[in-house]
RNA sequence: GGGUGGUUAGCUCAGUGGUAGAGCGCCUCGUUUACACCGAGGAUGUCGGGGGUUCGAAACCCUCACCGCCCA
């Protein structure tokens, strides 16, 4: 972050075990338990058998695992009843069987007890409505204290709870042969012990199923009956789904809601307590009686009180961010100057992770205070070819390296510039590279301004005494800054990093000092007020180029208007009352001119360096007259010449070339077709729009006038091209 | 299974009803005193398939196919 330039106060930095922020974990545990928000209970909870650690539901990933569904007859053979699993082990440690009180093939067995094989117990067989009746057999297993819905099942038809396995994820306490036997090796076992008694009624048949791995050590996720401690969500998630539907908190991009409420609105209690040896410890005391105490900030628990030797998730301290690192609880300055705080920034991987219970910590905290007004979300980094960037697929890049090569700027514009909101980024080293190639570009571009005596000195001239040139690039400007503006409210970098590098590159260099060349070259007072010009431009360029690149545009600014620093500088404003639409067009046909010029003799084969004889006429109706030497300057046409064999035409503005020579008939008669064939082409779908009954009746006005104005536009350049292909000698 | 996003030039992506765009790549030419990390010019798309709405659809609706992500 801070090679990037992040202009953040490092001040603030702040780690959530430090003591501050440690006292807000513990006042706020505190009052959740008095509220009843926090409760320790038995649950199933989800168990890494190798951290051996209890965690929530978001650390733990679901992935595809190709399973085996068994089916097993249950049962004797006067009362049977077949079930199908894919975790065959866990049958030992069953309750129950369930059927959907529905099914009619079932409805007899319910109330009756049946055989559970292999540990010779019998178990009822109930009906609930959570068993699907088309899945499988119809009738499944209840595991009570090994999976999170038998469970659920369990608690409502008094299943026994049997734990079959230790935390280590081994088969313990079954009585059976397969005690001390591995979780996997169990299963193989189970299931050819009841297949050499004959109960495998159905072949073994693949099935792929998601099943939960560790986040952080990818170990598969054993469902554990545990008594912990839990955050009571529903009330707080609904508050943090409010703040988002009623508007006091807006999510950018919206189109990202829905993941918001799906989790608020679906969340389930929220398992904090971790049997890990780093992190707060539950500010939880246990009495000789079981008697619990729970000690805020500076409070000691009885004497004989024994500390519960669990500590929290650690996403419970992030959550209290907003306010935790602004010195909550005391009713500090920082907490009442920015609380709420204005934008939060983050992936929208991380909506649920952290923003989601962040608000709703603040919420609760901040008595219904929002912990900030706008979430705005933007994607991730991907590779160049718009993959996830994992290591074992080796396509992992490192932004170190792009800096180091590239520049720190080049490597942000980058980031800014495909930064769409919400969607995903591909980074690739050409494009870097690239970035960097327009921090030169600004670098050359400012050099020459500078040596042409570009300067912030006193006033601008009045726009009247400006030419059209100088008017031109400051409507531009004032443009971009202003559609910047609007863009950059709106989180849209990439667009606003368009916007700046169309602007910089193609209006600034292509054209402004293009154009402009041939007055910097004539000394005088012209030169100085478009000196003038080109300082206010640059200036203002890098204003608002500071948030993408702000190394190069800091150096260029400092040195072209000597002031201390662009970071304190104040952001361009824009003056769009000062538009100049006359010197607009006046630029457009300019660049017209000039580019059908330069078609006309790359199309001849004249190199680009070499001068050539022309003669202009029609600049004066055109309003160009004052214009002809920048013209010429910038498409090497000098005044002379006498045979002029060849001519274009763009508008009343007409060229004559002395070529000294016969022109390349073929290139110039292939290039004219070209243009009559686009214009044919173009006169007719506009005439087949106009001729279209139901278009003229039903589109609107300034759709019907600007297609008149294409077929009146395309039909004189018809005229015009034909009559120059006329006059081709054959 | 539920939700959600996507399919537009070789690649990565913009484009929410009026002549299809950008960057990079590609082709041709070029060592003009800002810049070869450059300049000038150029080529490239039945906008995933099919149907519908509309005077008009890349865009709106239906449907199919494929890809992705989140959650279960």
């Amino acid at each position: 972050m801070k090679r990037l330039g992040d202009s953040v106060d490092w001040d603030r930095e702040a780690f959530t075990m430090d003591p501050k922020l440690s006292k807000a974990v513990l006042t706020i545990f505190k009052r959740l338990y008095e509220k009843e928000l926090i409760y320790r209970a038995e649950r199933i909870i989800n168990w890494c058998p190798r951290c051996l650690t209890a965690l929530s539901d978001i650390e733990v990933e679901h992935k595809d695992d190709a399973g085996e569904f068994v089916s097993i007859k249950y049962g004797t053979d006067e009362l049977n009843i077949t079930v199908a699993t894919t975790r065959a082990e866990t049958m030992l440690g069953d309750g129950a069987v369930a059927v959907n009180p529905t099914d009619e093939r079932y409805k007899h067995l319910v109330g009756k007890k049946v055989l559970l094989p292999l540990v010779d117990r019998m178990i009822p067989i109930i009906a609930d409505e959570l068993v699907d009746p088309e899945f499988g057999t119809g009738a499944v297993k209840v595991t009570a204290a090994h999976d999170p819905n038998d469970f659920e099942m369990g608690m409502r038809h008094g299943v026994e709870l049997v734990v079959i396995m230790n935390e280590h994820g081994v088969m313990a306490g079954t009585g059976t042969k397969f005690d001390g036997l591995d979780r996997f090796e169990a299963r193989k076992a189970v299931v050819e012990e009841l297949r050499k008694q004959g109960r495998v009624v159905a072949e073994k048949r693949p099935y792929v199923h998601a099943v939960g791995h560790c986040q952080r050590c990818d170990t598969t996720i054993e469902p554990r009956l545990s008594k912990q401690w839990f955050v009571k969500v529903a009330p707080l998630a609904k508050a943090a789904g409010e703040a988002v539907r009623d508007g006091r908190v807006k999510i950018e991009p919206e189109q990202m809601s829905p993941r918001y409420f799906e989790w608020v609105d679906n969340m389930h209690d929220w398992c904090i307590s971790r049997q890990l040896w780093w992190g707060h410890r539950i500010p939880v005391f246990y009495g000789p009686n079981d008697e619990v105490v729970v000690c805020g900030p500076d409070e000691k628990p009885p004497a004989g009180y024994t500390q519960d030797p669990d500590v929290l998730d650690t996403w419970f301290s992030s959550a209290l961010w907003p306010f935790s690192t602004l010195g909550w609880p005391e009713e500090s300055d920082d907490l009442k100057k920015f609380y709420p705080t204005s934008v939060l920034v983050t992936g929208y991987d991380i909506l649920f992770f952290w923003v989601a219970r962040m608000m709703i910590m603040g919420l609760f905290a901040m008595d219904g205070k929002q912990p900030f007004d706008v979430i705005a979300l933007h994607g991730l980094v991907r590779d160049q070819f718009g993959k996830k960037m994992s290591k074992s697929r080796g396509n992992t890049v490192d932004p170190i390296e792009f800096m180091d090569k590239y520049g720190s700027d080049a490597l942000r514009f980058t980031l800014a510039r495909g930064a769409n909101p919400g969607t995903d980024q591909a980074l690739a080293e050409d494009w870097v590279a690239g970035s960097r190639n327009f921090a030169t570009k600004l670098w050359n571009a400012t050099r020459f301004g500078m040596l042409n005596g570009a300067n912030v000195s006193g006033d601008l001239a009045p726009r009247k005494e400006l030419n059209a040139i100088d008017n031109w690039i400051l409507t531009r400007l004032d443009q971009t800054v202003a559609d910047c503006d609007e863009l950059f409210e709106k989180f849209e970098f990439a667009k606003a990093c368009d916007l700046i590098y169309h602007f910089a590159w193609d209006d600034l260099c292509d054209w402004y000092l293009e154009l402009s060349k041939s007055t910097f070259t004539e000394a005088g007072a012209g030169a100085g007020k478009s000196a003038r010009v080109l300082g206010e431009v640059l200036d203002q360029l890098f204003r608002l180029m500071h948030p993408v690149m702000p190394f190069i545009t800091e150096e260029l600014w400092c040195s072209l208007t000597n002031n201390e620093s662009l970071m304190i500088a104040s952001w361009p404003k824009s003056d769009l009352s000062a538009q100049d639409q006359e010197s607009v067009k006046l630029v457009a046909k300019m660049q017209e001119i000039v580019t059908e010029i330069r078609r006309f003799r790359n199309d001849q084969g004249i190199k680009s360096t070499a001068k050539v004889n022309a003669k202009f006429t029609g600049l004066k109706e055109a309003g160009l007259e004052s214009y002809e030497s920048a013209l010429r300057h910038i498409v090497k046409c000098e005044a002379g010449g006498d045979k002029f064999t060849a001519k274009t035409q763009i508008g009343n503005v007409t060229v004559e070339f002395d070529l000294t020579g016969a022109i390349d008939l073929v290139a110039e008669r292939s290039r004219l077709s070209k243009d009559l064939q686009i214009a044919q082409k173009d006169r007719d779908t506009a005439k087949v729009k106009l001729d279209n009954e139901g278009f003229m009746a039903k589109a609107p006005m300034e759709v019907v006038t600007e297609i008149r104005e294409r077929l009146a536009q395309t039909t004189e350049d018809i005229a015009r091209i034909t009559a120059l292909l006329e006059k081709l000698p054959k």
